[in-house]
DNA sequence: CGGTAAGCGAGACGGTACGTCTTGTCTTATT
DNA sequence: AATAAGACAAGACGTACCGTCTCGCTTACCG
């Protein structure tokens, strides 16, 4: 059984021009940050009409949402090592790991965004942010079974993790390095032990 | 010796007119949210001119910080019961009272300037959000000093307490309201026993 | 001899789509005058995709130009009483009468786009404006013979009947009724004795 | 007693600007015509923003209107020779001369405008053609009273100079040179006599 | 009767102009 | 010197229309 394979009438979309405009806006990003990513800007380095964009994208954080979930997808993998100490470490380093220059770019344009418009904000937490709190939320599900977590301290780790990531992205309140990664690693209670 | 007795020619510096742009920026910021907060907006409701506005304030990002610091300066005290667990009980219930509805879109507007530029987020960071880090972590200082918290956790928990909090403002996770509080005061390893 | 019995292969073009298409333009144009007239609207009217629209009418002014051939060719007929008089007469009244809202909506369709564009004023003149002068002209001509006109006066006669009438179309200088078509047709020397 | 010496708070309009934006107007016309005639362009041309462009004139109509009245106030003069066969010779040839690429497609601009927008076309009349009307009314006017002509005459005769005029510059019927000039004015009834 | 070829609808596309908005600077007269 | 009033350059915004394009489907003919 096919999934899907229905043609609808009239010219199909363009891959390349919707390629084109993730890549533009990985590039712009990366280069000028949120304050110089446009779309006007995005439009004429992806050789796309702005109406084109617009059909597509109803603002320019669906695009930027679109863009870093398409670059970002498989970049964190969920670890399952068997004893929550090691599979924190190996979580926390991997985020760090993937917050390189670009990728911070894009994540504060996300924050600017959403932080000035709660629907946007909405879209991105259920877009997102949910999906970063669930591969976390498995890790620690899995410690609490094992009865190495308290199940109430769990809903507030993902809080602590996440929430100092953001925290530091959006106010430069420290780094985001392998040491950050560590020492927030290891201050979930019960995985301090084992180093 | 008197402090400051002199006085400089011309005209004075308008009490009124600061007075004014402050209250405007506060009313403007509840209604409109941080997208609707523009600094032509605020002049016109103050009755001050853009001219007046920019020569004080170089940004909106600086109004807003000097409305917020004026209005919640003393709004969370630092509290000293002798208790880790009853001050940070305290703490975390008055920054939780404080957060109404002005105050969030205050805040919303400050993070979502400082997501867009570090420049701002630098200003934001040692005008605000360092004095607010600093109360905490005088209430954690004594906790370390009377045994009851590990100096290395005291560090990662003020990124725990503001982390949590910006991370549920910005993105919609979850409420700040007293439960939140609670939940995050009781999580601090040393403060759970007593509830 | 059969005229044209030819029949190229494939799908004949539409009679449905052509007549949509015109009916589409006249309602449309008597709706929103020239301004609101757009190739789109047309073919959404018509229920006729634009591709179709592009295929036959190269220009918004070649639908319009159809659009009024159809309705009006027949509508001032070449009058021959005899006299002069008489004949400007009812050419004249004819001309006011046919002036009826959309077609006064049509004609200054036309004219917009002529003056914007003189390949397309060349188009108009071609294949519209030569058809009307050439009816007058008619009458004119047997008033020459018959020694009733200057063939001179018959030259700028044209120009004056047909110059008045866009000059007060186009900038509302004056009515087009029928006391324009006497007071018009009482001008031309040689035609004023007779009322 | 001067006639407006009160001086409005605020910065006063620019005269630069203004100017700039008329002689852009003026350039962009001649080069490109009608069509090419776009308010960004004139913008960029001026070096004038297009707020700027916005806040003193509110359409396109409106700023080659006034850079048309300000080129072309002088140019014909209202002669008064005492006859008007000659009167007209020199009314019409002015005319004629006054009618340049430039002025061409200035005119043509404006007629295309008033075409599509009645509204424009009433400012067009109020504030351009009736200045011309006025100026060719004066001389037929001082012909009436001399007997030269039909009162009832004069009136159709203004209509038909510029009837004629604005009827060929459209639809390219005819050349506006100095032959064109001298048919219409002697086509005249009282004027042909002397030539 | 099946192939071939053009017409047609739907609708996406690049391009361009529109008119509005906000920012931060400036130039006045007044206080 | 500070103010209000408000003009200004710069430039992003989101919309509209243009004319072209690429699809799948339809309607004829012709072999």
């Amino acid at each position: 059984m096919a999934v899907e394979p229905v043609r609808r009438p009239g010219r199909p979309r363009s891959e390349d021009a919707r390629h084109a405009v993730l890549t533009a806006t990985l590039e712009l990003a990366a280069e000028s940050g949120p304050a110089g990513l446009t779309m006007g800007g995005i439009a004429e380095r992806a050789g796309v009409s702005k109406e084109t964009l617009y059909r597509w994208w109803h603002s320019k954080t669906e695009v930027v949402l679109e863009a870093l979930a398409h670059y970002g997808d498989e970049a964190i993998p969920v670890p399952d090592t068997g004893s929550l100490a090691k599979d924190l470490r190996v979580f926390m380093r991997a985020t760090s790991k993937a917050l390189d220059h670009r990728t911070r770019q894009l994540l504060r344009t996300l924050a600017a965004q959403s932080a000035a418009d709660p629907t946007f904000a909405d879209q991105v937490r259920e877009e997102f942010i949910a999906r970063r709190r669930a591969a976390l939320a498995e890790v620690l599900e899995r410690a609490v079974k094992r009865g190495e977590l308290a199940p109430a301290r769990a809903a507030v780790t993902v809080d602590f993790v996440f929430g100092s990531l953001w925290y530091r992205l959006i106010f430069g309140v420290g780094s985001l390095d392998r040491a950050w990664a560590d020492a927030v690693a290891d201050s979930v209670p019960g995985s301090t032990a084992e180093p």
